[in-house]
DNA sequence: GCGACAG
DNA sequence: ATCTTGTCGC
C-alpha cells in the first residue's frame, strides 16, 4: 500500500463530502449505528450495524460481517482498514437507515475525510462521526457540567464539537460525515442518548459487535416469550 | 528533530 | 482495537 497515493486520493474524495444538511430527515424512521472489531490478533475485521427505530430507539435489526483484515492500523487512514467490512454488513441489510453514526471521526480528520465521511460518500447516505478521542484539532477544557460543548478547531476551522454526553465521562467528539449540518450532527447525537454516554445506536452497533449480556439477553427475548423476560 | 496519533 | 482482575466511585 503506497500512502502517499492514499493520502492524495482522501485530499481529492474530501472535496466531495456534503457538509450541509442535504436530505429532509425531519422524522427519520430508522438511524443505525456501526462499529467495527478485530479478532485473532487482527487478522479478522468484524463490522456490526444496528438498525434502531426513531424516536422509540428499539433495535430492530442488526447485521455482522466478518472479513480478512487487509490493512493495519494508520492514524488517519482508518476508513481504508474499515469500510470492507463496514460495505458487507452494509450489504447484509433488509432496509437501510436514514441517518448513520459512524464510530470514528468525520472531517475532523487532518484532510477532512475520517471514516465516516468516506463510508457516507460511498453508501451516499448521512453519516455522523461519533469518536471517543481526539484525531486533530484544538479545543478548551471542558467545565464537568454533563453538556458542556466546546467547538473542536484546527487551522481556524470549526471542524467538530466536543460534547461531554455525561458526568464525570469523558467528552465525545462529534463531526459531520456526510450530507450533515455540523449543528444537526450534535443535535441527532443528542436526540439518541439514554443515559449512558454513547447515543443508542452506536451503544447496541458495539453491543452486537462485542456480544455484550446486553444484546445477549435481547436475543433470547426475541425467541421466548418476552413476557418471561422481566429483568431487574 | 520531537511529539501526537480515530480504531 | 485487543489482551484482562480487581477495584474505585456513584
Amino acid at each position: 500500500m503506497d500512502i502517499n497515493a492514499l493520502r492524495e486520493k482522501q485530499i481529492l474524495t474530501a472535496a466531495e463530502v456534503i457538509r450541509h444538511d442535504d436530505v429532509d430527515f425531519t422524522q427519520p424512521e430508522i438511524i443505525a449505528g456501526a462499529d467495527v472489531g478485530f479478532e485473532q490478533g487482527g487478522e479478522i475485521t468484524r463490522a456490526a450495524i444496528a438498525l434502531l427505530s426513531y424516536p422509540s430507539l428499539e433495535l430492530i435489526e442488526y447485521q455482522v460481517a466478518r472479513i480478512n483484515t487487509t490493512m493495519p492500523y494508520i492514524p488517519g487512514f482508518l476508513s481504508f482498514r474499515e469500510y470492507p467490512a463496514l460495505l458487507a454488513a452494509w450489504e447484509k441489510l433488509t432496509r437501510l437507515p436514514d441517518l448513520l453514526f459512524v464510530d470514528g471521526h468525520g472531517i475532523s480528520h487532518p484532510r477532512r475525510l475520517g471514516v465516516a465521511s468516506h463510508f457516507g460518500l460511498l453508501v451516499d447516505r448521512p453519516t455522523i462521526g461519533v469518536a471517543k478521542r481526539r484525531l486533530c484539532g484544538r479545543f478548551e477544557p471542558l467545565p464537568p457540567d454533563p453538556g458542556a460543548k466546546a467547538p473542536l478547531m484546527d487551522k481556524g476551522e470549526n471542524i467538530g464539537w466536543v460534547w461531554r454526553s455525561k458526568l464525570r465521562c469523558n467528552p465525545l467528539f462529534i463531526s459531520t460525515g456526510h450530507r450533515v449540518s455540523m449543528d444537526s450532527a450534535l443535535y441527532w447525537v443528542q436526540q439518541c442518548m439514554r443515559g449512558y454516554r454513547l447515543p443508542e445506536p452506536t451503544r447496541w452497533a458495539d453491543a452486537v459487535a462485542s456480544n455484550r449480556t446486553i444484546f445477549q439477553r435481547w436475543q433470547q427475548g426475541r425467541d421466548s416469550e418476552p413476557d418471561f423476560f422481566v429483568l431487574r
